[in-house]
DNA sequence: CACCGTATCGTACAATGTACGAAAGCACTA
DNA sequence: TAGTGCTTTCGTACATTGTACGATACGGTG
């Protein structure tokens, strides 16, 4: 039992803990390292518990991807178009680095709960109140989205987790085409991406302005 | 056994074989419906066979990612890059349209196959050679995979499988906001996404556009 | 005390990936 | 024919997962 010394009093369950809960294991150990089990555990609990506060696991994820839309930034409606939705992609992005397993549960993911209605909410909002058509609106939305979600998936695709260097990365697929197949692919990787200075990161500032330049409100 | 009536002869297994039912399978029965049993069953084989020509399961996963990424345009290097760059968006499009499990695989696949790896091969080569910088390039190619991606990704989260118009699944989500909140999401959902013609499928090419106006050699 | 709704949990089962090693098929030789 | 050694197939078994079902503990009210 998890209350057996003493002082540990037991603190009693509920859906946010639950879901609090779940949402620092996918943090810590991945989307994978959530199970039922070990949330249990980490909740000082039992399994079954936690099936009275939560249907299934679907929920669970439902649960903790609307949490990380409620950690990005809220445009507010009335202020200016551009500079809130540059916040708030960056926002959104920066977000997504900080838990990449909610990127791959962005699909398949139909109950969108309350934090992430909210977030769309705001965000039409703050393009019709700032003169855009609705025709606008829906296709600035589709296209920022797009960009911030497709960034952010090839983002986590990266596997630059931690220290290593791009080059550790790189070089064993590089030697999978060291033969002279894959120029291109050849020419970038060195001439680019393992350049010293070079962060994949840095590239979503130029294609979020190019989009923006390009975006006009009818 | 599958080779049980006479006529019936049995096909030896291969890696193409596997890697080509898993993709079919996949196709049919969603990626859920893959599994190592169904997928043996369906070779006429047994779980533990398919192993012999397969590590992993993973490695089926790699597999069939890149024989979705072999069915999309290859550009042709020397081409007109505005041109290459739209048809190569479009056909990547269609194609995870077809094989919309394939979206949520794209993350988490670090070990790209052969026709991945000619691809964006290909891409590159198309706009180096249409006189992009290597900065530029970089630029473009990761601004325009984000948009397919991630456009993919929002398609693919529509719940709109088959013949049910969007008004049916959108009324469940809009009772959830009748109540007044959520007043712009109510305002697009009635005055544009359930109107009658309407194709979320369609706002791709406004941003394909947008985008490749904004794009520049330099 | 008895009673009852709320909250917790023990047991068990089905589905899944796959480790391990046996067996079957096949080609070739003695 | 019988033996030898490789390639290919598969049977069994196990650990891990989500969760159905029903029992138990708990806390307040009569």
């Amino acid at each position: 039992m998890a209350a057996r010394t003493g002082t540990n009093e037991r603190i009693p369950l509920s859906r946010e803990r639950v879901l609090q809960c779940a949402l620092a294991l996918a943090d810590r150990d991945g989307i994978a390292g959530l199970t039922i089990r070990t949330l249990a555990q980490e909740l000082g609990s039992r399994p079954m518990s936690l099936y009275y506060y939560v249907a299934n696991k679907e929920q669970i994820l439902d649960g903790i991807v609307d949490l990380v839309f409620g950690e990005v930034h809220l445009p507010v409606i009335g202020n200016a178009w551009r500079e809130e939705m540059l916040v708030r992609a960056r926002s959104m992005r920066e977000v997504l680095s900080r838990h990449p397993w909610a990127v791959g549960l962005l699909e398949s993911r139909t109950h969108p709960g309350p934090a992430t209605l909210r977030h769309h909410d705001a965000t039409l909002g703050t393009l019709r109140s700032a003169g855009f058509t609705l025709r606008a609106t829906a296709h600035a939305y589709a296209l920022l989205d797009s960009y911030i979600y497709g960034f952010a998936l090839q983002e986590v695709a990266l596997p630059l987790s931690g220290a290593e260097s791009v080059a550790d990365v790189a070089a064993p697929i590089m030697e999978q085409f060291a033969g002279g197949q894959y120029p291109w692919m050849m020419e970038i990787a060195t001439g680019i991406v393992m350049q010293p200075g070079y962060d994949f990161g840095d590239e979503f500032e130029y294609g979020l302005e190019l989009i923006l330049d390009g975006l006009h409100p009818h």
